[in-house]
DNA sequence: AATCATGTAACTAGTGATGTTACATGAAGG
DNA sequence: CCTTCATGTAACATCACTAGTTACATGATT
């Protein structure tokens, strides 16, 4: 079991909406992701507190976008599900006493931070709205190619 | 204890070992990292099948460095630990038929992948001699405060 | 009033490093 | 020889975290 797929969980489930009239159940978006219906509500809940989606209860109720899909990057859905840590990898103590641990946690610490804001970069710079349109593209070249 | 802090413990312990004569038991490792000698000798393990420390029992026995601190970089005893997963987050099928999903882990794989090239560039870039000349630095610098 | 769907609490499952106990194995010293 | 020391390794517990599941309350629509 992969640590964290919510990003990717909530993106699937986002675009999943988008190419959709009128909202979504929980149900039917646990359907597409093979995911529990309460646990689809768990993360999109993080996302409606961050204002990025709505959900409404009863009859024809389910989740809706309200954010701007051009707006909308990664690095804000990051945000939304809590930044959760991205690295697998981390030190034992934070702040050592010792200088040997101090210099080891040093060198560390550069590379990592490196490739998290390197990350974190990547992820600003891509919005749904181009998730999208990578997904057009993906299905016309599907089409073309049958027929 | 919440991530894999390995790569962490064997630097501390690999220049605990280069600035001490003779070798050093799992005991005295585990009392300079906090840890169980037992977690000592299974992560000190891996650095041993990897060729670049050797253990001997009995009397005077303990762990010692047979490689030169000037080849062996971050990256080589990542390897030698198993290349753990770098990063806590991941997808939710790696081989989706749904295009919507390619979309996504395209997006998401590129940005990753490109975040662990970085930082294993980086690690590939830092050797055991750097750390042990950065922890003098330090250390020199302490005593220039004190002095 | 019945039905549908979210909101949420509470619990279980699975994963992987780390902690711990126990015992076998081999090397040095007496 | 035999005691001591230290590694080698198995087996199990612990911890943290996401995901799965069950159960029930709440609110909206019909
Ligand atoms: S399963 Fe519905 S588009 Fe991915
Ligand atoms: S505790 Fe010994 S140098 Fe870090």
């Amino acid at each position: 079991m992969i640590r964290d797929s919510r990003l990717s969980s909530v993106l699937h489930a986002l675009l999943h909406m988008a190419e959709h009239d009128g909202p979504m159940t929980s149900e039917a978006l646990g359907r597409c992701l093979a995911a529990n219906p309460v646990v689809v509500r768990r993360t999109m809940g993080l996302l409606r507190d961050a204002g990025l989606v709505a959900s409404e209860r009863g009859h024809a109720g389910g989740w809706r976008i309200v954010a701007d899909l051009e707006t909308v990057s990664l690095r804000r859905l990051h945000e939304a599900l809590g930044e959760p840590a991205i690295h697998a990898l981390g030190h034992r103590h934070e702040t050592p006493s010792c200088l040997v641990e101090q210099a080891v946690n040093a060198a560390l610490g550069q590379a990592m931070a490196e490739a998290e804001a390197l990350l974190l970069d990547r992820f600003a710079q891509v919005t749904l709205a181009d998730l999208a349109r990578d997904f057009a593209r993906r299905h016309a070249e599907v089409r073309a190619q049958k027929g």
